[in-house]
RNA sequence: GGCGACGUAGCCAAGUGGUAAGGCAGAGGUCUGCAAAACCUCCAUUCACCAGUUCAAAUCUGGUCGUCGCCUCCA
């Protein structure tokens, strides 16, 4: 089956076909580094993160730039706050950035390109629109002109005689349509500049994608991708500045993520329901967030965020890795057993794993589908990994092992499963006991006593101390080999939060 | 006002014409000193509401109600 994306432009879902066969070449927009990043930027970049490796995984040679906009308003304002040099402000912040992006496994994409070092292709461009009429100088500013590129409005359906009417922009009157935008900004103290043309000056907003794309991918590319909300008026600016530079088709299929939500609000400074992704990572395993933000919805739908979904999620990878902890124990002596040759159990979950989830992600990566035969992988690898029979083991380790390699395959694109299980496990009870207020000094404390109690055979004080434990949200599982392990029941962390008013300090 | 998205079980959510995936929670069972974990079984005659098209609709058309987003910086 063929690879199907929804393009935005035509609202309509079509086959995937790359301008070169074999080949794809790949923009999407990256972060204004003007501050921490937060959770939105984390869903986006997840999302083509997993776009870009099921590409690489489907067997194409992939080129994936992002960007760095690194000269922005934003970035000068808060610089000039704080009296520092802009470009020094956006390095520190492409630094968060990058422990992030790092921390939830988000590969590096091959070109990543930043403003400050794109100026001349930018000033090229833009002398390139105004020989072609579309652009014209006015004391030192350059702007677009909306009225000589016909398709204004393709992307975001606007015609823009209905744009005019709803502008609530206030008018300059130096532009020819309230709607022109700058491409070029002329000097202002206090604002980093570069010669050009026009005099002293920097970029404006939208003219630095369409430089740093065609500049590495070429003046037509497959994929463009972003956020929604950059449809307008980013992606359409970014056309018909493009299109209007070079006259081909500038993009073949544009992709854009839907957003986070908070309690079905935007997530947005103004209404106080704003997390970065820094905030989150103390609390909860980036591999929990990623997997949270990959499989709770279609990249194009809304996530509705909070604690309770991200505690699903917690449990959920605890429960991947704990399989995977399982299941090589299990696998590690196998190799003593005798050859298999004969009907593996689960025959048919092996067997039909890759073509379905192939097919979900084909359909314009639908995650949430591929997860399908993932769940039912995990269900299976645990139930071979309890085969008791000995006269059993060998099929059982058999399936188990070929089952574990499609599951490591398919994670090429998911990147959720590569921890050390141990190690994932263990991180993961140390930030849900945070959570739920409790300290793992006094739960192995605890642990002891009825370690004790039970080589006495003393059970009811073993019991009383594991009941003692319970109602703190911790329960225990003693394993074959004689160890107990631990964990924090998931809904302990909400239980000690809604309590947390009434405690008080200390 | 213009453009757009969405409304599926207690919760999250997949599913664009052929008779409701998956996950969480819940119930019962296997296992266990007792537990927990894991595994097995069960859990929507129904897809906001109304009307229509069709042999057949959650899926198509029209309307109603509700929620949200964009139109200004924003992933």
């Amino acid at each position: 089956m063929a690879l199907r994306l929804h393009d935005t432009l035509t609202g309509e879902k079509r086959d995937f076909e790359p301008l070169e066969p074999g080949k794809v070449k790949m923009y999407v927009c990256g972060v204004t580094p003007y501050d921490k990043s937060h959770l939105g930027h984390a869903r986006c970049y997840v999302a083509w993160d997993v776009v870009y490796r099921y590409l690489r995984h489907s067997g194409y040679a992939v080129t994936y730039v992002r960007n760095f906009t690194d000269v922005d308003d934003k970035i000068i304002a808060r610089a000039n706050e704080r009296g520092m040099d802009p470009l020094a402000l956006a390095q520190e912040n492409i630094d968060f950035f990058y422990a992030d992006m790092d921390a939830l496994g988000i590969a590096r994409p091959d070109v990543e390109p930043r403003v400050s070092g794109t100026i001349d292709e930018i000033i090229a461009m833009v002398q390139r629109l105004e020989s072609n009429g579309i652009a014209y100088a006015v004391d030192g500013d350059v702007y677009y002109e909306v009225d000589a590129f016909k398709d204004y409005g393709k992307l975001s359906k606007r015609p823009l005689d209905e744009m005019k009417a709803g502008a609530r922009v206030e008018v300059d009157t130096r532009k020819r349509n309230p709607m022109d935008f700058a491409l070029w900004k002329s000097a202002k103290p206090g604002e980093p500049t570069w010669d050009s043309p026009w005099g002293p000056g920097r970029p404006g907003w939208h003219i630095e994608c369409s430089a740093m794309s065609t500049c590495h991918l070429g003046e037509t590319f497959d994929i463009h991708a972003g956020g929604r909300d950059l449809i307008f008026p980013h992606h359409e600016n970014e056309i018909a500045q493009s299109e209007g530079a070079t006259g081909q088709r500038y993009v073949n299929y544009w992709l854009h993520n839907g957003f986070i939500n908070i309690d079905d609000e935007k997530m947005s400074k103004s209404l106080g329901n704003f997390f970065t992704i820094a905030d989150i990572r103390e609390r909860y395993t980036a591999t929990t967030l990623r997997y949270f933000l990959m499989t709770a919805r279609h990249y194009r739908g809304p996530i509705n965020f909070s604690d309770a979904m991200l505690e699903e999620a917690a449990g959920r990878v605890a429960y991947f890795y704990d399989t995977l902890q399982t299941v090589e124990a299990f696998l590690d002596g196998s190799d003593d057993l005798p050859h298999f040759t004969g009907p593996l159990p689960h025959q048919d979950v092996i067997d039909t794993f890759e073509a379905r989830f192939t097919e979900a992600m084909d359909d314009d990566f639908s995650v949430p589908r591929a997860m399908e035969p993932v769940h039912e992988a995990f269900r299976a690898l645990n139930e071979l990994a309890n085969t008791r029979k000995a006269k059993r083991k060998a099929a059982a380790a058999t399936a188990a092992a070929q089952l574990l390699a499609k599951v490591r395959k398919v994670d090429a694109v998911l990147n959720l499963f590569g921890h050390d299980p141990a190690e994932y496990l263990q991180g993961h009870r140390l930030m849900a006991a945070a959570r739920a207020g409790l300290s793992p000094a006094w739960i192995d404390e605890r642990l002891e006593a009825r370690r004790a109690a039970r080589a006495a055979k003393l059970w009811d004080e073993a019991d009383a101390v594991r009941d003692e434990l319970a109602a703190k949200g911790v329960v225990i599982m003693d394993r074959p080999n004689g160890q107990t392990d631990w964990a924090i029941e998931e809904r302990a962390a909400e239980g000690a939060e809604a309590s947390d008013a009434g405690d008080g300090e200390g």
